[in-house]
DNA sequence: AATATATAACTGTGATCACAGTAAATATAA
DNA sequence: TTATATTTACTGTGATCACAGTTATATATT
């Protein structure tokens, strides 16, 4: 039950970060589902630990926004409204867009490489119709250009709306795995513009991509 | 100790978000100074609760990054390094600008005298040398900008970033309190912009507006 | 007097329990 | 069968304790 996944765990001394990052991979990867109801207790035993890690895990991902929790309620995966939806993918776009656009001055061979290794490793995962594998790899593909930003400000707030958008986000690419992928071109496109260190480009681009997801759910 | 003040309140049931909003509320105002320790079991015993509320709120402050807490370490104030809050100010700026860019579209007459009161206290506040009270209503200033774009997630983030900034900014403000206002003139040109409607105006007066705190550092 | 060491007073963390509010399942009534 | 009560299981919340890591203080040692 216990995701290890060192890539994506933070470097915490303390049980409930563990818990933390967890859950929040599982978010991205499509393994707690939109509407999706989590215990405190019921963690707890999964996690072998006892319910105050899960339970201060809980409670960061609700200020996140990641979950929500009303008092004395369960709480559970927020089951996106098309509004709603569309507020996180706004703000989202716009925290992508500057990114990109400072990304893109500063940004060195080996960045590139390493987003086409991503992008690569993501056009594979949809060939064999992997979902959490193609979802995993577009978390670190995004993750990555909000770090070139280089401000732990932006990426902080970027990551954590992306996280926010995950469970809609892997609902609608696990929907859709099989028909044939509108986001490589996309993707391709973004890198193209970083490359040749075209700001308003790459910005352009990046917000465009951001929104993406919301297509998934059009028709 | 516990500052009751219904308008900062939010509606919640439990004692942790009572304390959760009473923070947010000291560090706007001045009253936890940046790089000031909080205990819990101290905070505790002066809230006249036990330490779990207290515990929880101080959590969830340190992920919003409004506290640092590294573990078994005493919860802290940041004291920001000017990069530190250059960063903070950069995606505060791009939220703000973009909060006041659409609510420039939407704004009500009624919106505008709110405003205008505010600044009006402000200005009051100011000549009285009355630092808390300054600090609360340049926060509500702000914050009635982000919830005029009608995007929630938008207003919380622009809040959480205007929190981080308080202690820095409330530092600045006391000790500058004498000196002849430069805030006065900014807030005025806002508001006219947004009386205007003159969208892109709004945005870019915001975006100086909000970067504004930096220059009382630099002398 | 200055440095190292040991002691004491802190810190957050996790476990465990009692409690009250919520939701679901069951039984009761029409 | 349907609607209404009642009970049962489940939820987060808060209190309290033991523990271990951290920081500051006092003590010894040079």
């Amino acid at each position: 039950m216990v995701t290890e996944n060192k890539q994506f765990m933070s470097s915490a001394l303390n049980l409930s970060s563990k818990v933390y990052a967890d859950l929040r991979l599982k978010l991205i990867t499509g393994e707690l589902k939109p509407g999706e109801t989590l215990s405190i207790r019921t963690l707890a035993e999964a996690y072998d630990h006892g319910s105050m890690p899960v339970r201060e895990a809980l409670r960061q991902l609700s200020t996140d926004g990641a979950l929500v929790g009303e008092a004395k309620k369960a709480y559970r995966v927020p089951d996106l409204s098309a509004k709603e939806a569309a507020k996180l993918f706004y703000v989202r776009a716009a925290l992508e867009g500057a990114s990109a656009e400072i990304a893109a001055k500063t940004v060195r061979p080996k960045d590139i490489n390493y987003l086409r290794q991503l992008s690569s490793k993501m056009d594979q995962a949809w060939n064999v119709i992997n979902a959490e594998k193609f979802l995993k790899n577009n978390f670190l593909f995004h993750s990555y250009i909000y770090s070139m930003a280089k401000n732990s400000v932006l990426e902080k707030m970027a990551e954590n709306l992306y996280i926010r958008t995950g469970p809609w986000l892997a609902k609608g690419i696990q929907d859709n795995l099989s028909k044939p992928n509108a986001w490589e071109a996309s993707h391709d496109g973004i890198i193209d513009a970083l490359a040749l260190g075209d700001s308003a480009e790459a910005r352009c681009l990046i917000e465009a991509d951001s929104g993406w997801g919301k297509q998934l759910y059009k028709d």
